[in-house]
DNA sequence: ATGTGTTTGTATCAATTGTTACAAAGACCG
DNA sequence: CGGTCTTTGTAACAATTGATACAAACACAT
């Protein structure tokens, strides 16, 4: 376990001896999660440290008419909805579900201050890694509220090249696209189709090839 | 200028006395705005604390097509942007403007957390003020991305009631509303048309009346 | 090889919202 | 009070996207 946390960037440049001290026995739990476990649900208390040890788990907002948008995946050894502890309004704002069979390490809110005010380094980060959580927020705000579904589309495919590559191999099925990109999937196929024919792209079902990259990087602004 | 950051949630629960340690000379600076001057530019560092003193401003997020969503106002006593002055990518997600002629106090982030080192209580405040901003930025999400004008019409209006009273004074323009929504402001006015021949409003210029409340709170959910 | 479930592709129609334009009403200032 | 600027109201048309449906292609298990 603690190799693992080690490799959560809020705990970079503390010695494992400091970590072992800051995990000592009674500060954390660890919770196993089979695949399609609700882990948090949006709404519920969320008053803990959460650390993926192992596994995957997506966070998704799910709207009561049933839209769904996937906010963020986070697998091992990052932690997930740290930014929102110590609200007022103490609840996860997303649904957090296990992907695949999960284990999760959970430091109450109260235990994990005490460890920020003993340890500079370990605030320092943590205060980084919320700050980065804000600016993430942002991000997403930006993403959501100002992109049409092909500029979406020209982001995420320039953000997945691997170098200078012209080809993409999608992990996902569009329909999980959709989710993330928080449209309809046969409105994701039709833009998709359209950016081919006005060659942008190349599209073979998951192998998307990029033909007019100079487009694309305007699209994407 | 200290009376006036005891009154701000980050400082309660410090005495005057701790206040004017932590703000000592040296360690922060006072810089005066007149009505419109942009305070911090979209993209520009961010590293100070930034607490308004005097007057008020406002946080837009610009898209380069022009299209502009307000995302806040803040007046004294409260901080702005206090949640992504430690991310990696140190910069203002949203450019700030003066609204009023108005005083804002500047602490460099890496003074600011020397002070929530030695002061326990100042580390729970603004952990809790973070947190907060958090959640207020998926609460924004939320908003922009799931909600039709007229939910967002309904919402606004029964937040903006003052207890259990039905009649509502709006204090800004139909442009105004249109930026803190997102939307443009034809369709706005168009939607209160549209939930005025619905039977859920009367509207007179800047005075909402509410007629079907139930129906309203439907729409908001 | 076959059957089943999933994914992709596509079409049609509907819904929502944006853009542009202009007139009427209202607010403000000298 | 009159003139000017701002705000509101509205209309027409356009653009984008969603919803629904179905067939073809593909992946996987037996």
């Amino acid at each position: 376990m603690l190799e693992i946390i080690l490799r959560n960037p809020m705990f970079r440049g503390i010695s494992l001896s400091d970590v072992a001290t800051l995990f000592e026995n009674g500060h954390y739990q660890i919770k196993h999660y089979q695949t399609n476990d609700v882990v948090g649900m949006q709404g519920e208390p969320c008053n803990h440290l959460m650390i993926v040890l192992k596994g995957e788990v997506q966070a998704q907002m799910i709207e009561h008419t049933g839209k769904l948008i996937v906010m963020a995946e986070i697998s091992a050894p990052h932690a997930y909805a740290a930014a929102f502890i110590y609200a007022e309004q103490n609840e996860f704002p997303v649904t957090v579900v296990a992907q695949k069979e999960s284990e999760i390490l959970f430091v109450r809110k109260e235990i994990f201050i005490e460890m920020l005010q003993k340890n500079r380094v370990l605030l320092q980060n943590f205060l980084t890694f919320i700050s980065n959580r804000s600016k993430f927020l942002t991000d997403k705000i930006h993403f959501l509220t100002f992109r049409t579904i092909k500029s979406k589309i020209a982001d995420f495919l320039l953000k997945r090249r691997i170098g200078d590559n012209l080809v993409v191999m999608l992990d996902e099925t569009q329909q999980e696209l959709a989710d993330m990109f928080g449209v309809a999937r046969p409105s994701l196929a039709r833009t998709m189709k359209e950016m081919e024919v006005e060659g942008l792209i190349t599209s073979e079902r998951k192998k998307i090839t990029i033909v007019n990259l100079a487009q694309l990087k305007r699209l994407a602004m």
